[in-house]
DNA sequence: TTCTTTTCAGATATATATATCGCCATTGTG
DNA sequence: CACAATGGCGATATATATATCTGAAAAGAA
């Protein structure tokens, strides 16, 4: 569903907006939500990219959100690390062939509603507990990630 | 969205629904579907796995959709060569984060539902042409009408 | 300025998905 | 039976995604 890449995306951005205004290293950032330094530093600099964190170099310098978690949809997170666009016409690629078929219509329209959702919901609701009352990255125990087991697609 | 092994499944399994019962080489596919021939084999082995086609080997030999195309939905060709199930708590792998937080809540919604969606539909279904009058595949092939009956593609 | 902390950028390594190849098994036909 | 057509299956090659490494640039503090 969305790559590995894009649930990393979410997982920092959720915890700084739960953090907001803190400014956190990405040393820091890895120690909650458990992705590997080196490839979070890519996540993060894609998202300041995206203008969804905003870094400072130096001493003292980190990340934090770059605006209110009210107005960050979750679509907008994965768009700054996974292309979730939907194709314009049917990739087969035939010339004339300028539409959709039907088959391509409902993946489109399966897209369309993802998009949808994603981008009505808000990095404030994520913060919200749901009817567990369980939020996001909270976890005290030290995880180990196991490298032979097949990513988990979200 | 759906990997391209998926997208080739797909286009295969829809392709024998347009001829069946009629049985077609790998080649005779590949010709049609625009997907390399070693390729689509290995496809076309997995969904006679799963039962969606039946394969013959030997001379005159090939595959044909196994059951009728208003019994073979989408979901279950793609559940043949891809995972698209959902992960069953948070996949942080926290001990003591059994369920789910609101962020793979909202994911876990989407794939519900794009599930249910595939999983309404069936290959006959995609065999309709849309308000444009567009069906899957068809390039430059002629398109034979029928009375009282779908276009063919010939 | 000089030192330390920290992000930034590019190069590199590894894992997974995608694609190909070669040989064997099976089947119809002469 | 012998032969040709065809899928089955394992091994291999290539492309892409994921992950890591290294050094430079920036910024605050002494």
């Amino acid at each position: 569903m969305l790559s590995q890449t894009a649930e990393y995306a979410l997982r920092a951005a959720v915890y700084l907006a739960s953090v907001a205004p803190e400014v956190k290293t990405a040393v820091a950032i890895s120690d909650v939500v458990k992705i590997p330094v080196p490839y979070l530093s890519k996540v993060l600099q894609n998202l300041a990219k995206g203008r969804i964190v905003a870094s400072q170099r130096g001493l003292h310098g980190g990340f934090a959100l770059a605006r209110p978690a009210t107005e960050i949809s979750v679509l907008d997170v994965v768009n700054c690390v996974d292309n979730l666009s939907r194709p314009a016409h049917c990739p087969l690629g035939i010339p004339d062939h300028i539409g959709l078929c039907p088959l391509h219509r409902r993946l489109d329209d399966a897209i369309s509603d993802l998009q949808r959702s994603l981008g009505q919901t808000t990095l404030q609701e994520m913060l919200e507990p749901n009817s567990d009352g369980i939020v996001p990255l909270i976890g005290k125990q030290k995880i180990v990630r196991k490298r032979s087991s097949r990513p988990i697609a979200v």
